[in-house]
RNA sequence: GCCCGGGUAGCUCAGUGGCAGAGCAGCGCACUCGUAAUGCGCAGGUCGUGGGUUCAAAUCCCACCUCGGGCUCCA
C-alpha cells in the first residue's frame, strides 16, 4: 500500500507522456483515464519493467505500460489465467489431485497433474473439466494477489508436493532463481517471498501473476488433449499428465487459430504424400522408413540433381561410403562412447566381427582423407555424399518423414587449415543461404549451438575457438541469431539455419559444425608450407538436413503445389474426344523435347472430369486440345492457381514459356 | 521408452456381443465430351497380429505390432 500523502501522482506512458491520478489509483484507474477502449482490452500492466496485475496501486513516479488483450503479452496473461481456471476445475472434479505447473506456451497452455490413487485422465474427461472451467468463468471469480513467507508458503501448499518443491527452490536460491512460475520477489529486509493468486476459499495457486482481474474475462478457449510430462522434463521423475489448451482474446481469435490448425492439417506431408502418391511407410519395412514411389522419388532426384550440380559449382568432390562398418570406426570416432542409444544394434559375423549400420557419414570422409598423405595445397578439400544414415529413433519420436530412422544427408567434411576456417565458413554460409532459397525459402534465422555440458569432448579452449568462429559468420550476415546454449553435438558447436515456411512455421534446415576432435582422434594431418605436419580442422554440414526431411519441409510449404521446376508431373495434355489424341500425343512430344515432364490423360473420362484429377494431382500446367486447336496449331493452357484458362495459346509459344519454367533455378 | 487416443476394402470413415457396410478410388461396358466429378455393372476385407472369455467377438479381456498427439531427443 502506498504511504504517499500527496493528493496526486504523476506516472509516465511509453509514449513519453505524463499522466496525473489522484493517490492511490490502480492500474486499472490509469487505463480507464487514457481512454473506455484501453480499459476494457487491459489485461495486465508492466510498471516500471515489472508485470503487475491491473489491480495494483500505482506510485508516484512509475512508468507504466499497459498491456492489452490483442498482444502476445496480453494473450499470455489471458492463457496463463486460463490454466488456473483448468487447476481449479480439475482439483474440484478430483479431491485429492496435485497440480505442478501451468504456463502459458505458444497459442494456449497446459497444466501438469497427478491424480490421486494413480488415476489417469481420459480424452473423454476434457468434456466434463472443461465445463466445470465454464461454471468458473460465469462466477466472475476474482484473482486475489497474496504475498507469503517461504514458511507461510509451505504451510499453505501443505498439500501440494509439487509447489512446495517450487517454493523450496525458491526458498534456495534466496528468491532470485526465476522458479517456473513461482514469484521470486524478496521482501523489504531481503527475506524471500512466494505469491500466490486465491480465486476461492478453496483454490489458490503458487503463482507469479499477472492474472487478470477476474475469471469473467476468460472464456474463449478449448482443452486439447492430454499427454504425458515428465516432471520438470525428466525422465527418471515422476511422470505427470498434461492437459493442453488454447485460449484466445476473443471467439473470433479463436475461431481464426482452429482454422490456422486446419490448414496446417491440410497441409500435412503425410497426408498429401498419400494423395499424391509421392511415399508410403509400408509396415512390413518398419517404423520410421520410407519408400518413395515413383512420382516422390522423381520429385527427390531433381532436388538430389539440383544440389549436386551447385556442390560441383562450389568446389565439392564427390564420394561414397558404405552403409555398415565394423565396430572400430566408431570406437575410434567416439559414436559408441557418444552416440550408442542412437544406433540400431550391432550384428555380429563369424562371431568375431561386429558390425554397425552407420548413424553418421563423417567417420568414412575421414577415412577417405586419411587414405593419403595431405597436403596444405590440397585444402580446403570438400567431400560431399548423398549418404544413407540409420538411428534408432525412440519409438514414440519417430514421424512422418521429418523424424525417421533411416533417412539420406546431403552431407560433406570440410578438411582445412585453422586460418582457412573463417573463410570457409563465411562462404558455407552463403552458399547455404543461396540453395535453400533456390527451393523458394525466404525467410531464415540463425541458432548458435554452444558446448552441451557433460555430454562434450575437448578442452574449454578449442570449444571457444570454435564457438567464436560460429558466432562471427553467423553476425556478418545480418540474420536474427538466436543462443541455444548447451544445444551443441558432443564433438563441437553448430549453427543451424532455420526457416519460416509459407504458415510461418519454423523448421531447422541446414546446420554447420565445426568440429576439433575427430581429427585428433583420427590423427589426421596435412604437411604444411613449412613442411611440418599440422592438424587440419573439420566442418561438418548438411544444407538439406535429410533429403527426406527436407522433401517434408517443401511439401508442407508449398502445400502439395511444386513449383514448376519440382513437379513431377509439370503438364498433363487432355485430347478433349479420342479423335484428338494424336494431337495431344504431338504436344506432348514437344514438351518432352523441350525438357518438360508432360503426360496425355486419353477422353475415356468426360473432360471435366480429367481437368479435376489435374487440379487435384496439382499440375501446373493443364491444356486441353480440340477441334479449333487441331486447325490452328493451338492449345489450350488452363494454369494452376489462376481462374481464367486461356484459349487458342501457340503450341510454340507454350512450349517456350514452359522450357525455361520446367527448369531447375540456375539453369534459366 | 513413458502417458493419452486410434488401426474395419487402395483412401476417408460408419458399424458396442447375433449374416461385415457407405462414399471415393479400381476393373468392365456404354458414353466422345472445350476447362474442377457421365451412367450402369462388377470386384474388393483373416475387421493390425496372437492368445483368452462366450453358444456366438470387428465389438469384451490380455500381450504384441503399428499410427497419431505429447514428454524426452533430434536431421
Amino acid at each position: 500500500m502506498s504511504t504517499d500523502t500527496r493528493e496526486e501522482i504523476v506516472v509516465s506512458l511509453p509514449d513519453g507522456s505524463a499522466r496525473r491520478l489522484p493517490a492511490g489509483s490502480t492500474v486499472s484507474d490509469l487505463a480507464s483515464s487514457i481512454g473506455k477502449r484501453l480499459a476494457k482490452a487491459a489485461v495486465a500492466a508492466v510498471v516500471d519493467g515489472a508485470p503487475t496485475d491491473l489491480g495494483s496501486t500505482l506510485v508516484d513516479g512509475a512508468s507504466v505500460r499497459i498491456v492489452t488483450e490483442e498482444s502476445d503479452e496480453g494473450r499470455a496473461v489471458l492463457r496463463h489465467s486460463t490454466a488456473h481456471v483448468l487447476a481449479q476445475a480439475v482439483t474440484s472434479l478430483w479431491p485429492g489431485a496435485s497440480f505442478a505447473i501451468g504456463p502459458a506456451v505458444s497459442d494456449g497452455f497446459y497444466y501438469d497433474f497427478e491424480l490421486p490413487g494413480g488415476e489417469r485422465f481420459s480424452t473423454e474427461d476434457l468434456g466434463r473439466i472443461e465445463l466445470r472451467m465454464r461454471e468458473i468463468v460465469a462466477a466472475d471469480q476474482p484473482f486475489v494477489r497474496e504475498v507469503h513467507s517461504i514458511a507461510d508458503g509451505l504451510e499453505l501448499f501443505a498439500s501440494q508436493p509439487y509447489k512446495r518443491e517450487i517454493i523450496e527452490g525458491v526458498s534456495r536460491s534466496g528468491g532470485t532463481d526465476a522458479e517456473l512460475d513461482a514469484e521470486t520477489g524478496t521482501a523489504a529486509g531481503g527475506e524471500p517471498v512466494v505469491t500466490a493468486y486465491r480465486n476461492t476459499e478453496e483454490f489458490v495457486d503458487l503463482c507469479r501473476g499477472p492474472h487478470v482481474p477476474s475469471t469473467g474475462r476468460l472464456g474463449h478457449f478449448s482443452l486439447t488433449r492430454v499427454a504425458g510430462a515428465y516432471w520438470r522434463g525428466d525422465e527418471h521423475r515422476q511422470q505427470l499428465q498434461r492437459i493442453y489448451g488454447t485460449a484466445w482474446e476473443s471467439g473470433s481469435a479463436l475461431a481464426e487459430h482452429l482454422r490456422r490448425m486446419e490448414e496446417a492439417e491440410r497441409r500435412d506431408h503425410r497426408r498429401l504424400g498419400a494423395e499424391l502418391d509421392l511415399f508410403s511407410f509400408p509396415e512390413e519395412v518398419g517404423s520410421g522408413l520410407a519408400v518413395f514411389h515413383p512420382k516422390g522419388g522423381l520429385v527427390r532426384r531433381v532436388m538430389e540433381d539440383y544440389s549436386r550440380a551447385r556442390h560441383v559449382a562450389a568446389g565439392y568432390e564427390f564420394v561414397n561410403s558404405p552403409h555398415i562398418t565394423k565396430s572400430e570406426l566408431f570406437e575410434v570416432s567416439g559414436h559408441l562412447d557418444w552416440f550408442a542409444e542412437g544406433m540400431f544394434p550391432p550384428m555380429t559375423l563369424d562371431g568375431e566381427h561386429t558390425y554397425y549400420l552407420k548413424p553418421m557419414n563423417c567417420p568414412f570422409h575421414i577415412l577417405v582423407y586419411r587414405s593419403r598423405q595431405r597436403s596444405y595445397r590440397e585444402l580446403p578439400l570438400r567431400l560431399f555424399e548423398f549418404g544413407s544414415v540409420y538411428r534408432y529413433e525412440k519409438s514414440g519420436v519417430v514421424h512422418g518423414l521429418t523424424r525417421v530412422r533411416g533417412m539420406t544427408q546431403d552431407d560433406a567434411h570440410i578438411f582445412c587449415t585453422r586460418d582457412q576456417m573463417g573463410a570457409e565458413l563465411d562462404s558455407l554460409l552463403d552458399f547455404v543461404l543461396a540453395l535453400l532459397r533456390d527451393f523458394g525459402l525466404e525467410e531464415f534465422y540463425l541458432e548458435l549451438s554452444t558446448r552441451p555440458e557433460g555430454k562434450a569432448v575437448g578442452s574449454d579452449e578449442e570449444w571457444e575457438v570454435a564457438t567464436e568462429a560460429l558466432r562471427t559468420v553467423a553476425l556478418s550476415k545480418g540474420l536474427e541469431l538466436v543462443l541455444d546454449e548447451g544445444g551443441g553435438a558432443f564433438y563441437g558447436p553448430k549453427i543451424s539455419v532455420q526457416t519460416r515456411d509459407a504458415i510461418g512455421r519454423t523448421w531447422q534446415m541446414s546446420t554447420i559444425q565445426v568440429d576439433l576432435q575427430l581429427p585428433q582422434r583420427f590423427e589426421l594431418a596435412y604437411v604444411g608450407a613449412d613442411n611440418n605436419r599440422h592438424r587440419p580442422v573439420m566442418i561438418h554440414r548438411a544444407l538439406f538436413g535429410s533429403v527426406e526431411r527436407f522433401f517434408a519441409v517443401l511439401l508442407e510449404h508449398y502445400a502439395g503445389a511444386f513449383p514448376t521446376w519440382l513437379s513431377p508431373v509439370q503438364a498433363l495434355v487432355l485430347p478433349v474426344r479420342d479423335a484428338h489424341e494424336q494431337l495431344a500425343a504431338d504436344v506432348r512430344g514437344e514438351l518432352r523435347a523441350a525438357g518438360v515432364r508432360a503426360e496425355v490423360a486419353g477422353a475415356s473420362e468426360p473432360l471435366g472430369a480429367r481437368i479435376r484429377r489435374g487440379k487435384l494431382e496439382k499440375v501446373p500446367y493443364v491444356l486441353v486440345v480440340g477441334d479449333e486447336d487441331v486447325a490452328a496449331g493451338t492449345v489450350g493452357v488452363n494454369a494452376r492457381g489462376s481462374s481464367e484458362p486461356e484459349r487458342g495459346v501457340p503450341v510454340a509459344e507454350l512450349v517456350e514459356r514452359l522450357r525455361s519454367e520446367a527448369a531447375p533455378p540456375s539453369g534459366r
